[in-house]
DNA sequence: TGCTGATTTCACACATCTATTACATCCAGA
DNA sequence: TCTGGATGTAATAGATGTGTGAAATCAGCA
C-alpha cells in the first residue's frame, strides 16, 4: 500500500501539477480545495503526510493545521506558502509544521522533502520511499544526498543533483528543457539561456566515463534529455 | 508501562482533580506543588509529559520550564495558566511550551491534548539509539553521556553533545539546519542564525583529526549536515 | 555581586555555486 | 557538401552559502 498524501491547495492549476507528480511517484493522493474539506479528509482518510497551502477559502491554513494536530498530532505537515512574511513562518512553525516551502518551489525539492519526512516515520509506515537508486556505475543515495561512481564519492552541485533526480524520476523517458526547468528551478522560472545544458554538462563530466560520448545522459535532438540506465 | 506525567500545580484542589482524571486514564502521575520540587522530579523521574502551572511558589513556572528544557529539550510541556495575558503566552511559547491551556479548562480537552502530544512524541523520538555508537576514532556512550576520541575522554558542551546525538540518530541522512534547531534547541520557528554552524564547528574542532577537512561531520551545501561514519 | 563557562550573535573572509556569454561543434535536410 | 539552427562547454562575474574568531549575552554559582 502506498503512502497517502493530502494536498490542500485552492489554486487548481498548481494543485493539478503537484498531484500529477505525486501520483507519478506512486503516492496515493487526495486534494482538498478548501479548509473545511481538508479537515474532514484529514480525519477520515488519515493521510501519512499533508501539504498545506496557508491561503484558503472557508477556513485558513492555520486553523486547519491546528484542528488536524488535535487529532493526529504526528502527521508530518509541509506548508506551502506564497507569502514570505516572517510572521507567517513563525506562526506556522509554532503550530508545528515540519517544513516550510515558499512558492514558487521546485517539484524535485518538494518530493525530496516529502520522501525525507516519510522516511523518518518509516518505522510506522509500511512502505517508506526507497532511498537508493543506481544506473551504470553510479549509485545515488537520496537519504544522505550522496552520489557514488564506482563506489567513490562524487560531489555534485545542488542544482546538478536535483537535475539528476529529475532525470531519474523520468525513468528513461525524455524530459524537455522546459519541463526540467519547471521541475528543478520552480514553475515560476523563465526560460533561461543554456542553463539546463550547462548542468547537464556537469553531470556528464562527473558521471560519465567518457563525457564526450555519454552513455547514460543522452541528448534527444530538438527535444531534451533522457537517462539511459543501460 | 504507562506514560509518566508530572503535574506541577500549587492549588491542591485543582491538582487533585486533574491527578484523579489522569490516573483514571491509566497514566502514572506525580504532583509537585512548587517549582523546586518540580525540577527535581523532572530530572530524576524523567516524565514523558509535564503539565505546568505558571503561578508557583519558590520558583516560577518560566524558570521551571527553562531548567527542564536544558536537560530534556524534547519533553512535551502543557502550560496551565489562570492568566490570559498575551505577554505570558508569547513568553511561554518562546521557551517552547507545546500547548497553552487557560483556566478554567475542560478536563476532556486537556486529556485529548495530552494524548495527542504523547502520540506525537512516541513517533518523533522513536527510541534512544544504541547505548554505544562509534565512528572513525570517536566513541559515544549515551548511557554515561561520554565521548571518547582515540580512547581519550573528550568534553563537549551540552549543546554540542545534543547536536552530535541528533546527527547520530539520522544515521547518515542529511539534517537541515532548521530540523536540527527544532530537534536540539526546541525552536519551532524558521530562524536565520548561525547557531547550528557554530556548534558544528565545535564538534569538528574536537572530533575531527583535521577540522578544516572534516571526514565525518560533513557539510551538504544548501541543505545541512550529515554524519559519515566511514 | 562578580566570576566562569556556555551559548548566541555578529562580521567578514572565503568557498562554492549559478546563469550567462561566447564560441566551437554537431546534426539534418536541402 | 552546405547551411542554419541546436547543442557542448570553458570562462567568468556575481550571487549565495559557509567557516570562524571575537564580542556580546546569558546562566549558574560562590
Amino acid at each position: 500500500m502506498s503512502a497517502r498524501i493530502l494536498l490542500v491547495e485552492d489554486n487548481a492549476d498548481l494543485a493539478e501539477g503537484v498531484e500529477y507528480n505525486l501520483r507519478l511517484e506512486g503516492y496515493d493522493v487526495k486534494v482538498a480545495d478548501n479548509g473545511k474539506i481538508a479537515v474532514e479528509i484529514a480525519l477520515s482518510w488519515q493521510p501519512d503526510l499533508i501539504l498545506l497551502d496557508l491561503m484558503l477559502p472557508e477556513m485558513d491554513g492555520y486553523q486547519v493545521l491546528r484542528r488536524v494536530r488535535q487529532f493526529a498530532a504526528n502527521v508530518p505537515v509541509i506548508i506551502l506558502s506564497a507569502r514570505g512574511e516572517e510572521a507567517d513562518k513563525v506562526r506556522g512553525f509554532k503550530l508545528d509544521a515540519d517544513q516550510y516551502v515558499t512558492k514558487p518551489f521546485s517539484i524535485v525539492e518538494l518530493l525530496e522533502r516529502i520522501a525525507a519526512l516519510l522516511r523518518r516515520n518509516a518505522r510506522a509506515l509500511p512502505d517508506a520511499p526507497a532511498s537508493r537508486v543506481s544506473f551504470g556505475e553510479v549509485d545515488i543515495d537520496t537519504a544522505s544526498r550522496t552520489v557514488l561512481r564506482n563506489g567513490k564519492p562524487c560531489t555534485l552541485t545542488p542544482k546538478a543533483y536535483e537535475l539528476l533526480l529529475a532525470l531519474v524520476r523520468r525513468d528513461g523517458a525524455v524530459a524537455g528543457r522546459t519541463e526540467l526547468l519547471k521541475e528543478v528551478w520552480g514553475y515560476g522560472a523563465f526560460i533561461m539561456t543554456r542553463t539546463v545544458d550547462t548542468h547537464i554538462a556537469e553531470l556528464r563530466r562527473k558521471l560519465e566515463s567518457n563525457p564526450a560520448e555519454p552513455r547514460h545522459i543522452v541528448t534527444v535532438w530538438k527535444v531534451g534529455y533522457r537517462l539511459s540506465k543501460a
